[in-house]
DNA sequence: TGCGATGTTATCAT
DNA sequence: GATGATAACATCGC
């Protein structure tokens, strides 16, 4: 399941095959694919538009069409990838066919991921919150931040109108590199940890992206590719395994509804 | 068989 | 503002 480093995993695999390709055809397999329009008139709508280019902005795939945008989540289980030929599978959501005969295809067990339909991305970043790697995520700006907050550092990470891109296992892995603990309270956590905190974040997450990210149960990306970050994972879903720093056990609780790692002896 | 858990997000109640 | 429950849905494992 997806967060910022599965996502440009996906858009680094899918995106020559795509650009400036004209979307010629669609199948809707799920209709409700489409989240904030009819998929129909949605649909339509893209008809024989051109696909300029292809970004990210924190866990959401935008395509840059002529004269609108459709945005892609793949929320839990989405899987978006190309292919040159028909494909057959009873998870596929919805298809678009291209120019050059090729598709691009959305499976999804459990049919939480689908696409915005919109005309600019005024809406869309108003929502969401800085992306770890816009410049304007400095460490400043996070500082301030969480010196203003009142609530559990997890909690407050996963919040994607604040920071955009994390989930469950990146947080995890970035609060055990910088030594704090989930349940820390922001506006106490020391200013060395909190510059820790910043550069563990960026530097985890570009990590992550040269190993294509992490498959644990889902996620996987062009033909059936899966991610080999989870090798190098150090707390999550680690329970009771040594921790790689000082030895002692992994803890597993229950955060925000989420499974959290952490040691409770090296994080504080 | 049945229940809880699964990495996301939006929404509503407290 | 923060937290917690719930819903959207399907599968897997105990």
């Amino acid at each position: 399941m997806p967060e910022l480093p599965e996502v440009q995993t996906v858009i680094n695999s899918i995106k020559n095959k795509l650009i400036n390709k004209k979307i010629v055809d669609y199948k809707i397999f799920y209709d409700k694919i489409c989240y904030n329009y009819s998929s129909i008139q949605a649909s339509e709508k893209i008809l024989n538009q051109k696909i300029e280019s292809i970004s990210r902005l924190g866990k959401n795939i935008i395509f840059n069409l002529n004269d609108c945008y459709i945005v892609f989540h793949l929320r839990m289980t989405g899987y978006l990838y190309c292919s040159s030929s028909k494909v057959e599978s009873k998870y596929l959501r919805y298809q678009i066919k291209l120019s050059d005969d090729s598709y691009l295809n959305f499976e999804d067990i459990r049919k939480f991921g689908g696409f915005y339909y919109l005309k600019d991305l005024k809406k869309l970043k108003n929502k969401l919150g800085k992306d770890p790697f816009d410049n304007d995520f400095s460490y400043n700006w996070l500082e301030n931040q969480l010196l203003q907050k009142n609530a559990k550092i997890k909690s407050l990470l996963l919040r994607q109108d604040l920071v955009c891109g994390l989930g469950n296992i990146y947080i995890d892995e970035i609060l055990w590199k910088s030594k704090i603990k989930p349940q820390k309270i922001s506006k106490k956590i020391h200013k060395n940890k909190i510059k820790s905190l910043h550069l563990n974040t960026i530097n985890t997450l570009s990590e992550s992206i040269k190993f294509h990210g992490t498959t644990i149960i889902n996620f996987k990306f062009d033909n059936m590719k899966t991610g080999d970050y989870k090798n190098k994972l150090n707390v999550y879903g680690r329970e009771n395994k040594k921790c790689n720093r000082c030895n002692n056990k992994i803890k597993k609780i229950k955060m925000s509804g989420r499974s959290t790692y952490y040691c409770k002896f090296c994080q504080c």
